[in-house]
DNA sequence: TGTACATCAGTGAACGCGCGTTCACTGATGTAC
DNA sequence: TGTACATCAGTGAACGCGCGTTCACTGATGTAC
């Protein structure tokens, strides 16, 4: 059994992939993912460019790869969300601050998702929108924890989780683009439209809504 | 006076300038601002490279010209929404009705503003969240006619019609990603959203909402 | 343990290509008289 | 109206540069015996 010395190769092998990972979400924070180039990513990571392929077929590949990880720190923040929920009063203003808190930490993670989810690659784009589909039915599922909901039909709940979803992303994006001092009032002015939303739950009527049988 | 000839050299220069900026607007279906080259643009437009800078600086400025474009058809939009509504109960579905409309025939101005807007450009990123928050700040005005909303502060005001803007806009990007079978399906996924804040705003107690004294 | 060979992460030179920008230019349009 | 000159939108050649990808390579690490 040689694993053990076998191991040491594929480790330093890994750092690079790890630095080839870091070197690119660092350059997206200035550009956007389709006008990144393999020898900028090879240049941030201190490799020469034909390493590269060492790692990834191609860039559209490596971007996948980000967007897997992006998401998996986004599951954290779930899991960290419901670990101090129930809907109590305090429940919005708690998630919120759990968001705020994950995106101080992972700010090159949350700023790829809200520019790629709209941008110019088109597989990325799609699966940003499908990992983040993903992300709403999870919260769509701990929706039933809410007075009322529990007897809504899964679509409606998911009509919910959607609208909350792309509210707090919509935060996040904003406060990326701000300094320190502003996000309090940006944070508020979330607060404020989840409450709203929140009350407008125990008034629902799927029936009615939208002049559905 | 030699007004009126002098007019036809100005006039072909316009049109040019006009097939500079449909070019750019066509290959942005494709690809985000940032990653499109100004030898791209001219290509589709049909002129020599050197051209381009009879009528643009760079291609930052043929942006910055995109989005002031962009918005002036999103601006007619507004207009003709407002042109029919009145807050009855079928406001939402007509409005909606007038969004979606104004997406088909004017799809890449939407998209341009969907994708750019969280773009790898700042500047343009930059205008183009300034337009999105007049914009919302308009249908602010309009919201006074929503029952219970004119008794509303002005910060209270734009924390709803923000609300709306985004859930609309998320609901032109995920049209603009889709086939025409899944249209029907978004568009009522959105109007039960719509229902939904509506139906929070009676409720609505500002000075309750976040803790604010 | 020691030796001889295999693997393979990373190198460095080379390629052809499209890029943004410059420059002197052309020739149609516009202006002055 | 006719002529002589000015303007200026668009041309085409040229530049240096960074790009993605190929290739044969090096030398440290791993494996077999």
């Amino acid at each position: 059994m040689t694993k053990r010395s076998s191991s040491t190769r594929l480790e330093s092998k890994e750092l690079t992939r790890q630095a080839l990972i870091r070197a690119a979400l660092k350059l997206l924070s200035q550009n956007s993912f389709d006008s990144l180039s393999l020898r900028e990513v090879t240049r941030e990571a201190g490799i020469t460019p034909t390493a590269f392929y060492r790692h990834f077929d191609d860039m559209e590949e490596l971007g996948l790869v980000l967007v897997e990880e992006s998401f998996q720190s986004l599951g954290e923040m779930l899991k960290d969300a419901r670990s101090q929920s129930s809907f109590d009063g305090d429940t919005i203003k708690m998630s919120l601050a759990v968001v705020v808190m994950h995106m101080h930490n992972h700010t090159s993670h949350f700023r790829f998702i809200a520019r790629e989810r709209y941008g110019g690659v088109r597989r990325l784009r799609r699966a940003v929108n499908r990992e983040l589909q993903l992300f709403a039915d999870e919260l769509a599922i701990d929706l039933v924890a809410m007075p009322g909901v529990d007897k809504w039909t899964t679509d409606d709940r998911r009509m919910l989780a959607g609208l909350i979803t792309e509210t707090i992303i919509r935060m996040v994006a904003e406060l990326l683009e701000i300094g320190p001092d502003e996000e309090p009032e940006i944070v508020e002015r979330t607060k404020c439209q989840l409450r709203l939303i929140s009350l407008g739950v125990p008034a629902w009527d799927g029936a009615l809504a939208a002049g559905r049988a």
